[in-house]
DNA sequence: CATGAATGAGGGTTCATTCAT
DNA sequence: GATGAATGAACCCTCATTCAT
């Protein structure tokens, strides 16, 4: 039932998981605590799957991105994505945020997730990037930096998208156009 | 009593939030339930000590940083003091982090937190940096990617410092060396 | 659920204010915790529900005294319920009384209440008593004489009710047939 | 230790029952827990010792009245005496007297309490009264009367004492010159 | 004698989950 | 399927009382 990951997903971003009992999100939801619980086994089972909606969207959005010429354009456009993700509902992606990382991520999630990492990996290896000796470890860097600057926003309440996704472009070019193992 | 700030430590690193509760704290504490309520006054109280005083040790490290002479020195040791910081226990610092977000910080913390987002500030405005047009934005932008990036080896169970370091430093060296404002 | 209230009033008659726990109250009754907590809100509530229910059966005979014709019969009647009501269950009665004070009182207690003070103004007013300076002043202490007098019956386990009500209203009339202030 | 029976009292006009701990009756008066045990074994026993001395007071007025000549310089006497224990800290008096009939009453207090009733009797059988016919019953109602307004007058907040004396004055004799066992 | 840190049974309350209807 | 009353383990916290110092 959409109604119930949607209920969820209002109650986890208003009120905290302070408030996030399954019979609050049973009665936003209108539907009986019961019918609930013959939809998702458990209360994990219903967060896993308002972590799956959720990452789903952004992951469609890499993947516009990934089809773009340029790795320019799609990392432009991979960036835009995630802050549009992000700023749509702000507390609700850094609440899920962390709770992905408690949960004993089902396969499904497994997937979406390491696919956006996969979509960024091929992005950053187009040929008008610097090359990087790492490309792996460059790839995680840089996912790094999106999110924690795009989480950031977020706590933060900052609000129009253009001045973050511009900064986080700068982020991420001036990484890539660094040299690795510049001295210390 | 410091045993039982210890034993939240542990209990939160160990079990996560799930686990923590104050008779589990009191327990490995090895004190009762009625002595932790003598030290603190309820359960935030006790989060709350415990916040202060892992964040005081990073602090610590910051200011420590700050008296070094260059711009470079300094960002390099302020780097290392928040790799170090978060290797010593990652899903303890990652954990605080988010209840630091949650919490009505009581002041101490407060000042804690915002005093190394200053010395930050005042590196990054050291003369052996490129100027930044908005000094402000990008001290915030420069924390956000130490965070994301030092979180994110944290939750992989990255182990050596070094690397790490250094990936940090050449994140916030490009990020700083790279002109805001370059179009797409 | 009556079972609740009904157990509420035996523990506390049993029991007193030591024994009146809410896991006490849901054994009692035969429910558990959880299940109590369905009804009533809180502790306090379960016992504003208790308080409302005795305190509607004295009401309740005391508007039916209200009916009859001469103010004698009518306060007849009145002192007859009241009796009736605190010997039926003397303890319960005078711990009740004790908590009414104690309460934020919601509203429907307190019409409760103050329609039974109401309801002996008005019988005190009937011509066939005699005339009153202060009606409201002898309202209160007619009011107060009665429970003084009921309540110190029912501490001592006075059982018949005749005797009982033959002297409450020996006490009332005497106060109203007293012409008020005579000196000393 | 009088400091602390005094706290006793204060914490228990202040602050009700849900206020009255013993560490916070220690804390106020000034003294550890420790010493507070080392006076009174237990929290009964300070409770009884705080309503033996309240009750002590208001026994010594009585003796007094009884010293004088005519019935109803007695009792006037008398009646004034209760009043003024009452006004004095109506709260108190009113959660003591509830105590009492919690408490197993030790000797003590047994005797101080009836000792108020034996000289309300002794008065009552003055000869300038009308003779009862059972002047058991009708020192007890007597008393009943003057405990219910004198405890609804605290209740209330009433202030002066002269009014609420004549008024009582009036109940007693009212209820005294009233003859027994006037038709139903 | 005084102290006060320590104790821990027990109290009020919540909430994930079940199951008879 | 849907319902929602019922469950009870578990949580946070209090406070009367003890005892080593």
């Amino acid at each position: 039932m959409d109604a119930i990951i949607e209920a969820a997903a209002r109650i986890l971003e208003e009120q905290g998981h302070g408030g996030f009992t399954t019979n609050a999100v049973a009665e936003l939801a209108g539907v009986s605590i019961g019918t609930l619980y013959q939809y998702f086994p458990d209360k994990d089972a219903l967060l896993g799957a308002l972590i799956a909606r959720e990452t789903a969207g952004l992951v469609e959005g890499a993947e516009a991105a990934c089809m773009l010429a340029t790795g320019q354009q799609a990392l432009d456009a991979l960036v835009r994505a995630a802050v549009r993700h992000q700023v749509r509902r702000p507390r609700l992606a850094r609440l899920l945020d962390f709770e992905e990382a408690r949960l004993p991520l089902d396969a499904g999630t497994q997937v979406v997730r390491s696919r956006f990492v996969a979509i960024l990996a091929e992005i950053l290896a187009r040929p008008d990037f610097p090359e990087q000796s790492d490309i792996a470890a460059a790839t995680g860097d840089v996912a790094s930096i999106m999110r924690g600057m795009i989480d950031a926003a977020g706590e933060r309440g900052e609000q129009g998208q253009d001045a973050l996704v511009a900064r986080v472009r700068r982020a991420v070019l001036g990484y890539l156009s660094m040299p690795a193992g510049s001295c210390p």
